[in-house]
DNA sequence: GATGAATGAGCCTTCATTCAT
DNA sequence: CATGAATGAAGGCTCATTCAT
């Protein structure tokens, strides 16, 4: 039964993986694009070591090699830089699992390979993720509806394909799916924040294999 | 077989139930006392509704209806007061734990009980719960020790119940208590803090049920 | 012919001399309302030697002797603080005017003494004056309804005493008021003016009476 | 008597009237001088609207629909930029009323004809004359000399005037020129920032007629 | 004990100006 | 010529904390 690029899950992925519109201004120059780049990677690694509150925009400008005034040629404030750096890694996330999703037959392989991914994905960029689970989700401050709606688009990409497992029958279905991706998310984002806090476990690889499988066995259709 | 109090888990639990030494002064005045629990209180409101970081002593001072340098006769800085929130509250849930976990004969009822409570407090004291699930919990700031060991004592309760209830052959055998804590933890704090969030599930009394048993089912040791 | 207390003119400039509620806070100390008049006059020396847009907060707190934090725990903002001072000093005006002219048998009489008053007023604080005649009253800022109210109330009282002294007969009936009122502010304020920024005349007071004479004999009732 | 042309009004006049030497860069370019007029008219619009001090030259260059960079091209610096302003439109004022003067015979008809080209000049360009009313005269900060120049030569031509117009036995000779024209100044320049700032008198024009008539006959030499 | 008052350190943001292309 | 891009220099304002009364 091959996918229809009508499926909700799929939809929903597909939405989510556009690199939403920029917040910044967008220079056609190639230089000053490359200079965006850097600007967002240098604030990820300032707002993820202080904290985007106590950041200062002159350490931003500094790990950046720019001036300080040079960032708001690109971003209009302190905090539209922050929300950027969630909204397009997250967009990569969400890309990068849809041209890797395909192949796989099952529901099951695919979520499996969702929340592996992001495992890989925070594991691989740390500052990153600590701006992402410690600063911008837990934050009470997000009016910004760029920035929910990026992070929303986890759980509801997550409950679209709980979803359709539970529908071609590889899923229970006698679990709320909304219930299943609390357990999942807040399974794998809980072993994330303990990981950027505590650094445990120390191979966060090595600790994902049988995280997920117990996640997977839990919401598995029996025999 | 009757707890012995050199059971692990109850050792752990008795001393995270002690009130940690209180951070600012102890005045043996009745009047101080009681000034001191408004002034936290109010210092909970404020803080769960502006953030930490972004909230202002002269707001707590409003709120709590004395002088802003009154508040330093009590607190000795802003993080201070902040982090003494958490401690109390954290320390009267294990004790109210401690209190009534004594006639449940399982661990798995015990555990049970644990979770039920975990929710039941946050849901009666929601800006306690915005204040710990949303700004300490993912804080990169908790270099003071004693926010830092209330918060860990959670996962150690847990992990020791864990523990406790495999021995008694309650629990897998076969499951990490790490990981298995981190299922459970993730998942009720994934839920807290959604309902801290968005508003869902509405009813959070009622979700908790299922969530619990759905959790229980997954650690239980098969028949 | 006693003034009544109903008479326009007498009405307008009592209203006028009343002191308007302070724009800043109100500190029941003593000794603060003392370095509140301070800063007043410090920061009126400031914005006339730099004008109100390009002086610096830091150098009315260091004229003044304070912290320039401490500036806003009397006003509010730069603004704020400039708009004060004409205020208080026109108020100071209308009502030592006030004072002054009741003995005064004639609207001439009066009117002449109100603009030499004002003259004088100008004369003995130039600085004050150089900030209401050279940044206030032209500025197309004012939206700030105290200030304006208290500058237009300068042509209300002029205006009030022309109708006055027409319909005493003293002065010529055929001339509006408006035109007449125009005629006195502009000369009055432009002599002024050229006073502050050239110099000249040199003596002020001495040119003082001339103009007047002129201006009066301008307006008088023929015989 | 024909007018000579050393009279030192008509000498003054002239000199006045010449367009000084324009402190931009002179590009030969027909086009250029096209630019540069757009953009001293966009300025005009701009400086009248947010004051000098707090226009931006970002406003100003999107007002004449170029660069901002490209500003800098034609003038040195923004104050540059709005000083030429006065300098211009003030020396074509002064030109024009050279153009017209000559015919009328008696100074108090040139005096008249003066008076009401400067009053129509502001009506026809109130954003030129809210620029030299209110910010440019007024000014603390002429300290460049070609401005200051060019608003002083309207106080030198009228006392010039009343000069010639006593020496002829047209004006009063008991009058001091400087306070004869201080009055014409001042209530002229009054009238026109009521009007600025006001909106009042609604119809500029047909209040002109009365105000110069006033003004005349105080200065007329009596019969 | 309680507080009104004062402050120093700091930070985000603005903007006129420069310059390489 | 024209400009996009970059920046240095500032400045208004905030706020946690201190202290004399």
């Amino acid at each position: 039964m091959p996918d229809s690029i009508t499926d909700p899950w799929l939809e929903i992925l597909g939405q989510a993986a556009q690199p939403h519109q920029d917040g910044g201004s967008d220079p056609k120059q190639q230089r000053s694009r490359q200079r965006k780049r850097e600007l967002l990677a240098a604030a990820t690694r300032v707002f993820a070591r202080d904290g985007i509150a106590k950041a200062k925009m002159a350490d931003v400008a500094k790990e950046a090699g720019i001036a300080v005034s040079s960032i708001y040629d690109y971003y209009p404030s302190k905090e539209a830089l922050a929300y950027e750096i969630p909204i397009q890694r997250l967009a990569h996330l969400y890309a990068a699992f849809l041209e890797q999703v395909a192949p796989l037959p099952t529901m099951r392989d695919r979520l499996r390979l969702f929340l592996t991914m992001t495992v890989d994905h925070a594991r691989d960029n740390p500052d990153w993720a600590r701006l992402l689970y410690l600063e911008i989700w837990p934050s009470v401050l997000i009016e910004e509806a760029r920035v929910r709606r990026s992070v929303d688009d986890f759980g509801r990409i997550i409950v679209a394909m709980l979803r359709e497992g539970s529908r071609r029958g590889e899923f229970r279905a006698d679990l709320d799916p909304h219930l299943s991706a609390t357990i999942l998310m807040g399974s794998i984002t809980h072993m994330l924040i303990t990981w950027l806090l505590y650094g445990r476990p120390q191979d966060l690889a090595a600790a994902t294999g049988p995280m997920v499988d117990t996640l997977m066995g839990l919401i598995a259709s029996p025999r």
